[in-house]
DNA sequence: TAGATTGTTAATCGATTAACAATC
DNA sequence: TAGATTGTTAATCGATTAACAATC
């Protein structure tokens, strides 16, 4: 079978529903039944046909008139989105962006579940962070190999992630979410996801700058 | 004058534009003076028309047989997302998430610079975190007025996510990196750039669950 | 000159938006 | 029934890809 780059489809969607989702938490906590695309279109400044054909891909139905059951909304989006069951996970590098994630509490709320964290730092070794031990990267197969984990989290420095990206890999782990800079080399079938501070900030210093430019030329004119 | 909610264009090109920077940094450190397409397609794993077009975008030059001059792509890459001038900023909370990013090295050398680091904790209101100084929060306005910062970056607990943001508002700050799960309220005028664990969470959980699917699908087959 | 690479125009593809019919 | 809302088809818009001419 031909190893096909597959590009996923709707990458503008999934970016939307984990929104959706924390908004239809707010309205079944505060007991509603059903949702209208306006509502939701509203609160996240898009327009109400978008969230329909958002939804659409979800194969929910609504109803004219009332709106979309809540609900089923949400257990649509996890199942959609692979947060239904639960997601183990190993975390590799407890600095201090390391130590940020395992304090995260949303993450475990959607599924991902930090089952055991690896460093390479005695003093750091055997303690337990936010619930979470921390073991000897040395044993990291033999620990893999117990835990039979979906993803790793990489927050190590940046001279040892392509090594430990091997090693992963040779562990037959399926997906890493990558918090270093570095662009990881994986075979095709293993699942990277890079979080980046600075392409993040990119999107907002080169608005920031238009806008100010903007701004001189009014002042000009 | 209206004030259009104006779209961004070319957000794509901007997201890419932080790696070509650093894989260009790469290439001048290695005394090269030039750069083609295909090499930069390659590393980034897209097609070299793509890099071109990205770069008619920064109105660089490039030579047949010679390829783009790495210099010169790498200022006007800077000066595209804002990076060439320095951006000063302060930061609203120092607990994990803050820590994490007065930690980072990377933002420093992209020109954002955080003057002051904010807190409501008095053990560590007057402490340095990673060289910067904490000041306490209810002075939050004066030092603001003084310090005329153009990004704020907000790492506080949920709850006052809002209320500060008014504050910051009110104060005239330009833009606001949102570390919160909070969808902040502000006028048009201010841009806000959020920051989602669970989002990027998403865009990997829904890629592994359907490479899983299809892994299965292949067994049965 | 031949060949590699840039630059540009046109085609394709996917996502968003508009228009409006269907339904409760 | 009237009106609000969903659902669907078509139009538009932007980004990517293909094709190929221009250039060193």
């Amino acid at each position: 079978m031909k190893r096909h780059l597959r590009k996923m489809h709707n990458v503008p969607t999934v970016r939307r529903l984990p929104d959706y989702h924390a908004l239809l938490q707010e309205r079944a906590a505060a007991g509603e039944q059903f949702v209208s695309s306006s509502y939701l279109a509203e609160q996240m400044g898009i327009i109400p046909v978008l969230v329909r054909k958002d939804i659409e891909v979800l194969q929910v139905t609504g109803t004219p008139r009332i709106g979309y059951p809540v609900e089923p909304l949400l257990r649509r989006i996890e199942h959609f989105l692979g947060w239904g069951e639960r997601m183990d996970a190993v975390l590799l590098g407890v600095g201090q962006v390391g130590a940020a994630i395992l304090a995260n509490r949303q993450l475990a709320t959607v599924g991902l579940n930090v089952v055991a964290a690896f460093d390479a730092d005695p003093r750091k070794i055997s303690t337990r962070i936010h619930g979470v031990t921390v073991l000897d990267v040395a044993i990291l197969e033999d620990e893999l190999r117990k835990l039979q984990v979906d993803v790793a989290i990489l927050c190590v420095p940046s001279l040892y992630a392509q090594g430990l990206t091997d090693r992963l890999v040779a562990a037959g782990v399926g997906g890493i979410w990558n918090f270093t800079p570095v662009r990881l080399d994986v075979p095709d079938q293993v699942i990277t996801q890079k979080e980046d501070l600075t392409t993040s900030y990119a999107l907002l210093s080169a608005r920031l700058t238009r806008t100010r430019a903007e701004t001189c030329a009014e002042k000009v004119a």
